[in-house]
DNA sequence: ATTGAAAATGAAATTCATTTTCAATAAGAT
DNA sequence: ATCTTATTGAAAATGAATTTCATTTTCAAT
């Protein structure tokens, strides 16, 4: 079994909360996909193989592996919440391409480093960052030519 | 009058629009602001003083004021949008204070340039970014020693 | 293996921000 | 001043997320 899937057994297990079939089955679909899903498109894809899996459930699965520290919850344009691995994965940062919607991973150590420099600058004492660069991802410049 | 209600103005001649006492009194209060303001904040503003002005008519006007480019919408925490000038204004990121919920501007010519190496390095034709610094502002960092 | 208390589920209802609809009103061109 | 048409404001509709609640399931104690 996945580290992953381990880890939150024995988040459930220590607060007291269950395994469940459904909670089993949405945690492994959502592992094995490296997207960045949102709520609607986890519950489609659970519902081809498992027709009578809640909505609502599906969303409170995805609070408990936030609770668990093992998703973190991204807003890209406003609309709906997407959500990504965050267990054992390094702080990124996004590239969100405006005509085909992909989201791509970036990490740069020197954003990371200047954020530091700015919060002292500005006397902020910063906990967490988050940045976006929006545009168009390699593929669909292709199709602007 | 200001120039960003002549704008304004202009604007809406330009567009077969018109100026209407409501859009007068939005405009005006909302460019007298300095702030970070969300629909709710600047509708109760507005009925201190004109008790009759629509919810609705705060947020179409908003609307026409992004349109005409000299306000943008920017979302913090995923809940209500806030608006802010971006009328003649040079583009900056946000400190956002995760205790008072006070946001800070700043200004950083290197944040500007790292933004278009990452993207020459990823291939992504970059247009926009945003940048969020989550955290403690100097006051909030007081009321916590 | 059985039981029973507590947690989880799924459907429906609710909330909250935002958008649309529409009849009444007001702007501004003529 | 008149007339066309955009605008207004209230109410209804929408869409995402959350809560409620009766039913079902888990799992620890028997």
């Amino acid at each position: 079994m996945k580290k992953a899937v381990v880890h939150f057994k024995d988040y459930l297990k220590q607060n007291g909360l269950r395994i469940t079939k459904q909670r089993e089955v949405i945690v492994d679909l959502f592992l094995a996909q490296d997207g960045h899903l949102c709520v609607d498109e986890l519950y489609y894809a659970l519902r081809k193989k498992y027709p009578n899996i809640g909505y609502v459930t599906v969303y409170r699965t995805l609070k408990l592996l936030k609770d668990a520290g093992m998703v973190s919850e991204v807003n890209f344009t406003g609309k709906m919440k997407r959500f990504e691995h965050s267990f054992g994965q390094p702080h990124h940062d996004h590239f969100v391409c405006q005509k085909c919607g992909k989201i791509i991973e970036f990490v740069d150590e020197e954003i990371e480093r200047k954020q530091k420099l700015l919060c002292g600058k500005y006397r902020f004492k910063g906990e967490r960052h988050l940045m976006q660069i929006f545009g168009l991802c390699r593929d669909c410049q292709k199709g602007e030519a």
